[in-house]
RNA sequence: GCGGGCAUAGCUCAGAUGGUAGAGCGUCAGCUUCCCAAGCUGAAAGUCGCGAGUUCGAAUCUCGUUGCCCGCUCCA
């Protein structure tokens, strides 16, 4: 298993699938770059979904929203506050935590302590006891509870001011201990967030602070207005869009499997509320299908979010059997009316969908479908990257290396090879059936090696096709046409090699499989 | 972020005890070859991740640093 990643990786390097990023550099941690071929298998998996999202619905548009968005959006999205922690490791138990948590865990200790005082207290005098007064005047009660009101003070004021050395000498002076340990051993507060920031303009300043998206998703709601009227959509519809986005993750790590730049392809589906779980349940197997048309059904399972996130009431991610084991390579989300609604009252517009059937306004809710583009990329690399035997051979050792890719995923669809390099006449009329199909799909023309070796290279790359030029080919116009995994070949006249060719790697028969 | 491991040619790797680098595959040029790698001749390619230090001398020893892998942690 980890073979076959480690194989992978050199293997996408060595063909110029994936480079690591700024490597003559030394690298730059957890960024990676597509090569000529990765970028073409990227686009084409790419259009696979567009199509198969865009194309083939009619109440589904395209979107192609900028990265740079208003910075309220991330504050109404909820993205703001729920990622902007201050992390704290013990050095003993290695355990982290947020310490903020750990500090109102301390408030609430000191509370405890003052109410204690207080029953302590109600239990000596009895029924005379006056508890507001006893709160007001007991100076030990005081002192907890004066105590907890400046630490609240103080971490309230912290945390606004991003002050992590303030919240380091807080667990310092109020000597909280690991909860689990005990261990008072801390490494400094460092704040985490998940977004990136840049600066727009060149006013410092936080009035120019700007993030980088976390998610394509509010692209596509803060337009849901602009979308719905321009294009006349009634509900349900869905807004599908293909973009990069940024997270600032702990660790990237896997290869390109979490990246802190990487690329989602999303739709979000509008829909009448109260029918989120018929949607939810058509998404799902659909999106299923998608992914079962180019990859085995046993590599692929769905798990149900345990923890939903704050915008969710229905979570499952579906998730792919790689190298490193199961995870995830899409999410499907029902996200309520969450965002819209969140924006509605952020930005003061409305943000409804009028209902002729109902003849009503409401917030629509969403399901949202989103895969990672880069993730589909690794899973379509890893299912596709064989060892074997050569097919038909029964020398030991003799083996290929085959990728062996959906045809209408690989980079390159078909390889022109002339079976003699020094034949003026077969080089000729090769480049002349290069030159005739490469308007109909991505060709290749290689005379640099010996016909199975030429093979192999196409092999190693996941070509499904190769066409090669013999003698018979100058008396008749007919080739032989060379399948990559079987390794069959078969006798075309050339006039037939767009056609057929070119109904093999199309989508069509992809799409064909979902709809 | 912590702990462990690794870093030598495009890829996979050799290079006890310090004496300034090799192989296989691949690539390129030519020969050969009428359908599936490893036939012949020749060639290019590495400041041994980077930076300090020890030493007359460092791929090799020490420290630091960067990157990758594994585990923990984290993962809208």
């Amino acid at each position: 298993m980890e073979d076959l990643f480690k194989r992978l990786v050199s293997h996408a390097k060595e063909y110029g699938f994936i480079y690591p990023s700024s490597e003559i550099y030394d690298g730059l941690n957890g960024v990676y770059d597509y090569g000529p071929l990765g970028a073409a298998l990227k686009n084409n998996i790419k259009t696979y979904w567009w199509k198969a999202m865009v194309q083939m619905h009619e109440n589904i548009v395209g979107l192609d929203s900028a990265i740079f968005m208003h910075p309220k959006i991330w504050k109404a999205s909820g993205h703001v506050d729920a990622f902007n922690d201050p992390l704290v490791d013990n050095k003993d138990s290695k355990k982290r935590y947020r310490a903020d948590v750990l500090i109102e865990g301390e408030i609430d200790k000191m509370l405890a302590k003052a109410d204690k005082e207080v029953d302590k207290a109600a239990k000596r005098f009895g029924e005379t006891f006056n508890a507001q007064f006893f709160r007001e005047t007991n100076p030990r009660v005081l002192e907890y509870t004066q105590r907890a009101a400046t630490t609240e003070k103080r971490l309230a004021e912290a945390m606004k001011a991003g002050d992590m050395a303030d919240l380091g000498a807080m667990l310092a002076e109020l000597e909280i201990a690991d909860p689990d340990t005990g261990s008072r051993n801390w490494t400094d507060v460092r704040q985490f967030n998940l977004m990136f920031s840049t600066q727009m303009s060149n006013i410092a300043g936080d009035d120019g602070k700007l993030y980088l998206r976390p998610e394509t998703a509010q692209g596509i709601f803060v337009n849901f207005l602009n979308v719905q009227k321009t294009t006349r959509q009634k509900l349900p519809f869905g807004i599908a869009q293909i973009g990069k986005a940024f997270r600032n993750e702990i660790v990237a790590r896997q290869f390109i499997f979490r990246m802190r730049e990487f690329e989602q392809m999303e739709m979000q589906f509008f829909i009448r509320p109260g029918t989120e779980m018929e949607w939810y349940t058509y998404w799902k197997e659909k999106r299923m299908a998608w992914h079962r048309a180019v990859t085995p059904a046993e590599k692929l399972r769905f798990k149900d979010h345990d923890n939903l996130a704050h915008y969710a009431n229905a979570a499952v991610d579906i998730q792919f059997e790689f190298p490193f084991g199961f995870k995830e390579l899409e999410g499907i989300h029902s996200r309520t009316d969450f965002d819209l609604s969140s924006h509605q009252e952020l930005s003061g517009k409305k943000l409804q969908y009028f209902d002729p059937e109902l003849s009503e306004n409401y917030v629509p809710y969403v399901v949202e479908t989103s895969v990672g583009c880069d993730r589909m990329f690794l899973s379509v690399m890893s299912n596709a990257l064989i060892e074997e035997q050569v097919p038909g051979s029964d020398e030991e050792g003799n083996t290929r290396e085959v990728l062996k890719l959906h045809p209408a995923l690989a980079p390159v669809k078909c390889a022109i090879l002339p079976l003699k390099a020094n034949n003026d006449e077969i080089v000729a009329k090769a480049k002349a059936i290069y030159n005739k199909l490469r308007f109909h799909f991505e060709c290749q023309y290689d005379d640099t090696a010996s016909i199975g070796k030429l093979y192999r290279r196409q092999d190693a790359v996941g070509t499904p096709y190769c066409i090669t030029v013999d003698f018979d080919t100058l008396e008749n116009d007919t080739v032989t046409l060379r399948e990559r995994d079987s390794m069959q070949q078969q006798r075309v006249s050339i006039n037939e090699l767009a056609a057929l060719i070119g109904n093999n790697v199309d989508m069509a028969h992809l799409l064909a499989k979902i709809y």
